[in-house]
DNA sequence: CGCCTGCAAGGTGTATACACTTTGCAGACG
DNA sequence: CGTCTGCAAAGTGTATACACCTTGCAGGCG
């Protein structure tokens, strides 16, 4: 009887994970619709299960549901986009800060490897890449002793990907792994302010390879941009 | 037609308020059951909307929901709560540094008003009052530029009740209004250090108040409870 | 008297049915 | 030819039905 244990995950916790990896790797981007019926006949699953998925999603900001409309993939606004990596400098800041020179040598070991098997990857630009680079990231805030900080990290990571695949080109080398290498030798040699500002800029970097410019997200309201249009139609 | 708009509120969107108030409220303590046929008939619906508004709560960690069985409201350990604090922490300080010396007059306004309100409460020890004193903060971090910053706050402050309920004598004045107002006299000066300085320690006292002891947190386990039983009965 | 076994009751997971809402388009109408 | 109207198609909101899991307890067995 020691064994069983877990292993049963129900029908909406496989499309989930199914909806959700397809989201983040960008094969669904953001605005595709998803509807109930469809998504039940493409999994052999009814109506309700799709729903508890899509429902969780929601939860987590991956897809945008409006009342009596078919549920579609999140798209973020500039605005929405910069409040994101705002949030995420804010947090992985804290990260940095709370790990450097608190790192096992287990623990320096596993993201040295990790950083390795970006290195690796053939394709730099492929959605594998794209997933290490996000995995670098969750590992990372998973090594502070504190899974709130860990969730949220997670939850914007996952945005992120929404905000490359609307304002970057398809998985431009989300990340430079040469900054994650800096991260992770500030950390490791205790060097806390090394450490928070290499993660700064590699924050950075990640946010300008996506120009979210569109009038500097302040502009951002319909009028404004259909004033354009009508200038040019004058 | 520059009417209608919103109002529509789903079933389910109805018993998740009224669910999240009653859990918040401290109505629904940590570890009740939360069925879903007997909600529904108590609200007069059928399990599908109970279940919706469940599943909400459970992303916002309010319930625990365990595969099979029934859901019950969440009671964070002692390592948890102090995570809660913990993030709490960190993310208030953040809005306290940001706001400071950039908050409208209308703003300052605003605070000072609910501060005032919180003052008037006649039962100090009341929910009414342990209400205004979550509305405080959230009403603070939504005056940050970031609606992300804002939602985890207010997720944090939500669990904080469950915190309190468990390990602080029932709405014990959750809050000091006087540190609040503390808080708002430093943003309002423009003292950023001060700002955050009051924060940190207004936190820590809401914190205090609720002695999550327990062993530490890290001595947390079920063999070290007992055994002080163990003892007595020896 | 204590432990194990099996069963019934309580509850969840999932499919299905039906009402209602939204949307796009065809055809009437100016 | 553009606009309005109404209807059918697409899709969601909710209730209900049924299979299966989980748990507590009654009764047998040592």
């Amino acid at each position: 009887m020691g064994r069983a244990r877990a292993g049963k995950t129900s029908r909406s916790d496989k499309i989930y994970a199914a909806l959700r990896q397809a989201i983040v790797e960008q094969t669904l981007r953001p605005g595709d619709r998803l509807p109930e019926d469809a998504i039940g006949d493409c999994f052999g699953v009814s109506r309700t299960s799709v729903r508890a998925a899509l429902a969780r999603l929601h939860a987590e900001r991956l897809v945008e549901a409006r009342r009596n409309r078919v549920a579609i993939v999140a798209s973020p606004d500039p605005t929405e986009a910069q409040e994101i990596f705002d949030m995420r400098r804010c947090l992985e800041q804290e990260v940095a800060r709370r790990l450097a020179g608190r790192l096992t040598a287990a623990q320096v070991e596993t993201l040295e490897q990790h950083v390795r098997l970006e290195e690796q990857t053939s394709a730099p630009d492929s959605q594998a890449a794209s997933q290490l680079a996000g995995d670098f990231h969750r590992l990372l805030a998973g090594m502070v002793n504190n899974r709130v900080l860990a969730r949220y990290v997670s939850e914007l990571v996952s945005r992120s990907s929404l905000i490359l695949a609307l304002y970057g080109q398809a998985h431009s080398t989300d990340c430079a792994v040469s900054e994650h290498r800096a991260i992770v030798a500030a950390l490791s040699r205790g060097d806390a302010a090394a450490a928070v500002q290499a993660m700064q800029h590699h924050l950075g970097t990640v946010e300008k390879r996506s120009s979210i410019k569109e009038g500097d997200a302040r502009t951002y309201d319909v009028g404004a941009i259909l004033k354009r249009y009508a200038v040019k139609e004058a």
